[in-house]
DNA sequence: CCGACGCTTCGGCTCCGGCCGAAACAACCG
DNA sequence: CGGTTGTTTCGGCCGGAGCCGAAGCGTCGG
């Protein structure tokens, strides 16, 4: 209950992720959806009791956000800040020695789609991130990201409309390296529109108990025909799609 | 059981990082130069015996690379992404509201200029940054950078030369958020060039023992008339240079 | 009301990991 | 060659933190 929220050292923000419990509960909550503190224990792999003295110690610190309803308690990370730090900590983590990775299915379906706590990431997303590369509507030469004239009309078509500047800080177009393909994609204001506005038309949907995210048969249609991806991406997503280009 | 090999790894780097001395030893490593075992030592203020365990586990992890050179040994942070992770962390324990601290003098030399990894940063990054901007010679909307035709012009005349696609991956140009002043500077390949020219021509000198940058006699110069910062800069460095500026 | 459920608090156990001093290496320096 | 300095290894101490079961509160539902 000590609310020193003030006064956090680099030393302390990463302890609290540093034990496996906390970091499993952190990394679900990559996903952007608040989780009751029961998901997050069965995520954690430790009882009730554990994972509450966890969440209390996350929550104390600020990096999660907590909302009461009801009996349940929803926790959410409490800034995009924190979900970039705990995304630098992934890269570095899959970065050692060629770790090879038994991929499971799992894994699998988490590598064609999945957020990334508010916008997309995986193959899909980094095909939207190419497609609108190639078509000229974002600039993301040098791992920046920048949208042009062309891009914002093309964007309104698709029912997207940001202010260029609206009052916050927040960056309108950044990218984001993937964690599972080493290519980038596209994260900040436009990413989050992006995985609003694909799942507001249903092309995409979320799944329970996991930040994958399933392809509907209307987004099959609407992301080859907005997106232009070619229909044989649907059969065989290619493993390596290749940094090429 | 939810994909708990990412956690784990997570955890594990984040642990590392999550130890007062281990802490302070890497936040050395930012300054981008390699610091001996007894260096560190004394900056987490340990015992020699103490900091070599501590640096045997990063560099076991690979989190630092140390190079032997005599009897000395050399650590340095493995890779920019781990420099990118750490300061994410910074950005996070920094981010609690406003605890006004109690600035030394020391804090203020680093306040006006030092070094961040392998670029420049506090309030002399953050003039050059805006005078590139206000130049037109670069784009920073959106927290994204972007440079121009004229750009590349005035760079190459300054003594720059980046070739526009090199092999490598990295970004050309990012933006990183100041941790003292909460306004962007230039980093990237750019950065990175920008801080070895600087060095080069004698503008600025780096200091032993600590990540401030000495602006020299030549430096003030220099920045003046190649980046139009005000003589009366000098003076009386801008406690708050507000974006409008 | 009363039971079921979700979550937190409490008490106690265990063990990991940081810390140091002393001693062992290793490299340079007379 | 010893002596000095930088670094690592070893052994032992100790505190802090994670874990759980059981019990205590709230909240929902009948």
């Amino acid at each position: 209950m000590t609310n020193m929220a003030s006064g956090n050292t680099i030393a302390q923000v990463a302890s609290l992720i540093g034990d496996a419990a906390r970091a499993n509960m952190l990394a679900a909550l990559m996903g952007g959806q608040a989780l009751t503190a029961g998901e997050l224990a069965r995520h954690a792999g430790v009882t009730a009791a554990t994972a509450s003295g966890h969440l209390a110690k996350l929550a104390d610190a600020e990096l999660l956000a907590v909302e009461k309803q009801g009996r349940h308690r929803y926790y959410r990370l409490a800034t995009a800040e924190i979900a970039h730090a705990i995304h630098a900590l992934m890269a570095v983590a899959a970065a050692g020695p060629k770790r090879h990775h038994p991929v499971g299915p799992r894994d699998e379906a988490l590598r064609l789609a999945r957020t990334c706590y508010d916008h997309m990431a995986g193959r899909l997303a980094i095909a939207v991130a190419d497609s609108l590369h190639v078509g000229g509507h974002v600039t993301l030469s040098d791992g920046a990201g920048l949208v042009t004239e062309e891009g914002w009309r093309f964007l309104r078509s698709f029912g997207i409309a940001l202010e260029p500047d609206a009052g916050t800080r927040r960056p309108l177009c950044r990218t984001c390296l993937d964690w599972s393909e080493r290519r980038p994609h596209l994260a900040g204001r436009l990413g989050t529109a992006l995985l609003d506005r694909v799942l507001d038309l249903g092309w995409v949907a979320r799944q329970p108990e996991t930040r994958a995210l399933r392809i509907t048969r209307a987004g099959e249609a609407g992301f080859t025909a907005t997106f232009g991806l070619p229909a044989s991406w649907w059969i065989a997503p290619q493993r390596h799609p290749g940094p090429a280009a």
